[in-house]
DNA sequence: ACTAAAACAGCAAATAATTGCAATTCGAAA
DNA sequence: TTTCGAATTGCAATTATTTGCTGTTTTAGT
């Protein structure tokens, strides 16, 4: 493996996790450990990342934005937050799940158009309450922790009396075999509910989360009509979704 | 872990809750003392927050001394949020409004007890999904956009079908001739809802709030079961509240 | 002033970083 | 293709950090 690979591999990793240690590097490179520490001793010198006690973090990591600084996942959510952001009109009915690519999708909401907004999710909640144009209808239920996203049967029940024009579904993995599967049950359950309530279903997912598989199934692709990726549609990574009935964008 | 993970959790909980105890942090942190110690003493010198005994706070953090008269508005709030808060027993099912100063009382929320607690307060909401302690139900319906708080027939409803222990309400206003107050209509229905579904009532409410009316009436003193202000109980302005059959704290 | 809790200082074990060195790989020139 | 030299890599010995524990001193709240 070149120098080069493992360095970029390196950055991934802080980018992506924020923090990663010497030894699961070492372990994931197959190389000694001496030589991933002289791989981030020279990123460090370049400012790629910060070099830290044990391992390596990446710039800001101490520092309390919200967003994750990560500087390629975030542009990617962007890109897909704006093309998603296109499909509203004025008036329609939106049901949004959580994740931080619907949280992107929030932030560049248009402020002149009416829109309603359900949502079991806290994050997005509250930031749509920056918005004099949404009316937003929290859905109630025992909120989960780590996801701030409310799940339990008044949440599937509240599903079950709304009929919305439009779901985003912004968090899980998406392969063409397996379709759309989540880590937790509970949630699951409630974006089941919510593909019901819908009449149309947008997934939203950077390209990193495509051709992988959870545990539990929410749907298949046939229960899907937009996807949206950072990728353009004619991207052959796509390829593998053409044989559904879902729109690239 | 990386120390620098364990200083940033350190930092985020100091920004959350204005203040954290060192015993607190090494359990959550699952290291000794005297690292967590070592931390903050080095977090200390940085500037990023301020070490006190036993534990530490954030700059911002307005600080009081009993003999000052003037005690700054903040400090009030935190005075009744400590008396509430020793209020809490474990096991105990909680029904919180919203309001800043309920929102100082989940700032110092036990985090050894168990407790289960019932809100349409976005706010309150999300500062108890710090606490894995502390099982959140979020009472779902249409969110007003300044409070962030939920409004209307779902949340009333919601709430018709549930019976709590104890009810925290942190805002509105006081007054021994026309009770508790607010200015929006709204709101008061889910107060009145609450109190409803509430075996005991507390009011919390800086003695600002005391002797001023607003627009609706929520309820009249007999509903209230327990007024926490920041004075103390024999503080002669509290006096027209006596004839009423509140516990002063 | 007294007491329980917290802070501190010093120590030792464990872990990580650095340095020097030898073995290997890689690339360009003969 | 071969060969030389520079860069890269792994290893071992040394040095530096980190961390938990001890006993002692200090602090805060009665």
């Amino acid at each position: 493996m070149l120098k080069e690979e493992r360095q970029k591999y390196i950055l991934d990793q802080v980018h992506l996790h924020h923090r990663v240690l010497l030894n699961d590097l070492s372990e994931a490179l197959n190389v000694s450990i001496d030589t991933v520490r002289r791989d981030v001793k020279e990123l460090h010198k370049e400012k790629k990342l910060k070099k830290v006690h044990g391992g390596a973090t990446s710039f800001g990591f101490m520092t309390f934005s919200k967003n994750d600084g990560n500087v390629y996942l975030q542009s990617k959510k962007i890109i897909i937050a704006e093309k998603a952001a296109s499909l509203l009109k004025s008036g329609q009915i939106i049901l949004m799940s959580g994740g931080t690519t619907n949280l992107e999708l929030v932030k560049v909401f248009p402020r002149k158009i009416e829109l309603t907004v359900f949502t079991p999710s806290l994050h997005i909640a509250l930031e749509l309450m920056e918005f004099p144009n949404v009316e937003v209808i929290f859905l109630g239920g025992k909120l989960l922790h780590e996801a701030k996203f409310a799940i339990g049967g008044t949440v599937v029940n509240s599903l079950s009396q709304i009929r919305v024009d439009m779901l985003f579904l912004g968090t899980g993995y998406l392969d063409p075999k397996h379709g759309l599967t989540e880590f937790d049950w509970e949630v699951v359950q409630v974006k089941k509910a919510m593909i019901e309530s819908a009449k149309k279903t947008v997934i939203l997912s950077v390209s990193d989360k495509l051709h992988s598989v959870q545990r539990y199934q929410t749907c298949d692709l046939n229960a899907i009509d937009i996807l949206i990726t950072e990728l353009s549609p004619i991207d052959a990574f796509l390829d593998p979704f053409r044989e559904f009935p879902i729109a690239l964008l």
